[in-house]
DNA sequence: CATGCCGGGCA
DNA sequence: TGCCCGGCATG
């Protein structure tokens, strides 16, 4: 699915409703859709031109819920097709999208909150700690990572052998090679200029696009050994993807509060991240990148927002970033934006971890030797010395 | 009530 | 950005 740019919205779960999945490549027009209200639907194959729809319609029979299965199958197939209609798939653009990507009742996702204050952000990030607030999209993913969730592994691996292939292509050249990071593609240009705008033209979509976009596509090839690794390609399932995460049907499924996956979170996690969550992460990472647009409610935990980072472009941006952006960016991946995007103004509602059992440094050295404490103690954050 | 820590304010 | 603290949640 690697470049596979999809939008999808909740499946048929409203009543009446009708739901639309698209999935869509931008460079060869082609897009799948899946219609549905109800029961059954069909492929629906429509050609016209340089267009190739293909429809999932289905009849307009009341049904409150599908089974995960189903909808999985639906969207693997679509990849299926998608990406063997197109070799060198690519995300659509902002503005192609799905007009109704999300229900109106997306507000309570408050996407607009966003924003961390501070250091804040960070600070809910320790300890592996999940943000409880799921987004629809997401916590319909996880629930079904059943069966299926093996085949979406398989065929992500699959890409990103692909990629690597690619990447690896391409390592002997020379400094001030610029590559492509789009999914798929990997083209290496030696000049900036002419990188971004092949970024521009072909992926996104034309010169009208182009604020400052195509930096996020690109990388610079300087040595052959600190090739930087193309991160989170999995985020380019586009099951987790950023179009699912924060704008879906409010009538959800699970309840919000279900636990994300601290698994999938700790293993898919760059190590030299975690690393830095040593004793003064906080002052390590850089707070969310709060470019939600005040329109897009949805909110959800974007969860990271990332999600919803840039409601207008459904792409992880992947781009070759210092140490500090790491942090950013792990938390504009949207395979892992589950955990992050916490709605931190709504209170202190629901991602107020229950206290742990360890003994903080209050305990531990009591209130008289307060210097004693780690910073984060002293600042009345969550311990850092001592985490849960 | 003690503790943990979020969110916000201040310099 | 570093630091501090009010105030809330939890046990």
């Amino acid at each position: 699915m690697a470049g596979l740019g999809a939008m999808q919205t909740e499946p048929g779960r409203k009543k009446g409703s009708v739901v639309r999945r698209c999935i869509q490549d931008q460079n060869t027009n082609i897009q799948i859709y899946r219609q549905s209200s109800g029961l059954g639907e069909m492929w629906h194959a429509n050609s016209e031109q340089t267009h190739t729809l293909l429809f999932l319609q289905s009849s307009s029979v009341e049904v409150p819920y599908r089974s995960h299965e189903s909808v999985e199958m639906d969207e693997i197939m679509a990849a299926m097709v998608l990406t063997s209609l197109s070799c060198s798939p690519v995300i659509q653009s902002p503005t192609q999208r799905d007009p109704l990507p999300c229900g109106p009742v997306d507000m309570e996702c408050g996407g607009g909150e966003l924003s961390d204050s501070g250091s804040s952000g960070c600070w809910s990030w320790e300890h592996g700690s999940v943000s409880p607030v799921l987004s629809p999209s997401v916590t319909e993913a996880d629930s079904s990572m059943g069966q299926l969730s093996d085949e979406r592994v398989n065929m992500e691996l699959d890409l990103e052998a692909r990629d690597e292939l690619e990447t690896r292509r391409f390592k002997n050249w020379s400094r001030g090679a610029y590559k492509c990071l789009w999914p798929g593609c990997a083209k290496v240009l030696t000049s900036r200029v002419g990188m971004k705008r092949h970024i521009r033209v072909l992926h996104l979509g034309g010169p009208e696009h182009s604020h400052r976009e195509e930096d996020f596509y690109y990388t610079e090839v300087s040595s052959q050994e600190e090739e930087p690794m193309p991160i989170s390609i999995p985020s380019l399932s586009f099951i987790n993807g950023p179009w699912g995460t924060c704008s879906s049907a409010p009538s959800q499924l699970t309840s919000r509060e279900t636990p994300p996956s601290s698994t999938t979170l700790s293993q898919s996690a760059p190590s030299s991240v975690w690393q830095i969550h040593k004793e003064h992460l906080y002052q390590a990472c850089v707070p969310i990148e709060p470019t939600v647009s005040p329109d897009s409610p949805s909110s959800c935990d974007w969860t990271s927002s990332g999600l919803q980072l840039r409601p207008q472009t459904s792409v992880p941006r992947i781009r070759s970033v210092s140490v500090g952006e790491q942090c950013l960016q792990r938390e504009t991946d949207p395979t892992r934006s589950h955990s992050v995007c916490s709605s931190p103004s709504r209170g202190h509602c629901a991602n107020r971890k229950g206290r742990g059992e360890a003994k903080k440094c209050r305990k531990v050295y009591g209130v008289e030797r307060r210097n004693d404490w780690c910073t984060a103690c002293r600042w009345k954050k969550a311990c850092q010395r001592f985490p849960d």
